[in-house]
DNA sequence: ACTCGATGAGACACTCATGTCTCATTCGAG
DNA sequence: CTCGAATGAGACATGAGTGTCTCATCGAGT
């Protein structure tokens, strides 16, 4: 911490910021930059200092969303093995920013035609993952990948948010996500 | 039309103007109340005549969705026969009414513990259908009936999105919400 | 101890949606 | 045709959130 002029050595207090404000905005979506500010433990003013507007934070939180997913996704190695245990994987791993992309869903659904870049490439991964699983026989194929990937940002989302409800115990994400996406709720004889 | 003094009359109005802004709202829930009013070919005062206030507006949303909903769970006769049959004709007859469920979706997550008593009726009725099939030995057990019921809301209104973004088709929503979740994406033996 | 950058608090103006009001117009009933 | 209720258009005040600014304070590095 020399030379306090060079950029990176916010990036800690920019990074605590967005986690602040990523907690806060998945529970109240409608929350103030004052109330932002106020989670994050800092002044409305040093907020505005970091980002330029409430759009900023959001794409910033875009983007820290995005890279929490492709985290994940790297993490759970998708590209690998047989496609329901990468899924599995991938879904454990991104439990932590389950809350964080649920907000992201609702929010690109306000921001209609104006998606990041980075959320076509996530997507495209998670299609990918689905259609590996359909071409190798693992999964049905009569339903299209696309709906698929949007299917589980969905039942991520409503898992995240009966969580934040106290209606399912946080404990039980994974695998009430991934056994209701790949089994389905009817009993199987297996 | 005689007499034009009784409430009731309006009722037709009343309606229209409740299913162009619901068909508004499901798409852009930030929309203006001067959007609203323009959407349903009124002016924005005789808007206000109509409904107190925005707040008045989206209760009678509410009110108009669970009415649908409680509808669709009548028509389908979810009670009798088959969980997995009632399921599959709840869910084609909620079809007409995914866009407003989707919409109310996002707005009781704002609407945080304030949430419409109607709602509560139309989950335990959707509760109790799977519920039912688990007793019945249709449905798996290791999953709470709580869950599959934030899960099939969360699957119509993925769904819904879906179709109003164009990557999914229209004709295919029954099949694809009620076929997933029945099924998962894992390819069964049967 | 000094200095400089960052911060927090607050004041301020601006924007925008809302809610209320008035007034001219229209439409239907009598 | 006349009357009255409902409507549409617009003006207006209000409130909330935002973005920008200033200034006093704090803290780390020198």
């Amino acid at each position: 911490m020399s030379h306090s002029s060079y950029g990176r050595l916010m990036a800690v207090d920019r990074e605590h910021v967005l986690r602040s404000a990523a907690a806060l905005l998945a529970r109240s979506p409608a929350a103030t930059m004052d109330e932002v500010a106020k989670a994050a433990g800092i002044g409305r003013a040093t907020l505005h200092r970091h980002f330029a507007g409430r759009d900023a934070l959001v794409r910033a939180l875009e983007s820290l969303g995005i890279q929490e997913i492709e985290a994940a996704l790297d993490a759970s190695d998708i590209e690998t093995g047989p496609a329901e245990d990468a899924l599995r994987r991938f879904v454990a791993a991104v439990e932590p920013a389950a809350g964080l992309l649920a907000f992201l869903v609702t929010e690109n659904q306000l921001f209609e035609g104006d998606v990041h870049e980075g959320w076509n490439r996530t997507d495209a991964r998670i299609c990918g993952l689905f259609r590996r699983g359909q071409e190798s026989g693992e999964f049905r194929i009569d339903l299209p990948a696309a709906w698929l990937s949007e299917a589980l940002s969905g039942l991520i989302s409503a898992c995240a948010w009966s969580i934040q409800d106290g209606r399912v115990a946080a404990r039980d994400f994974t695998r009430m996500t991934v056994e209701l996406l790949l089994g389905g709720v009817r009993r199987s004889a297996q």
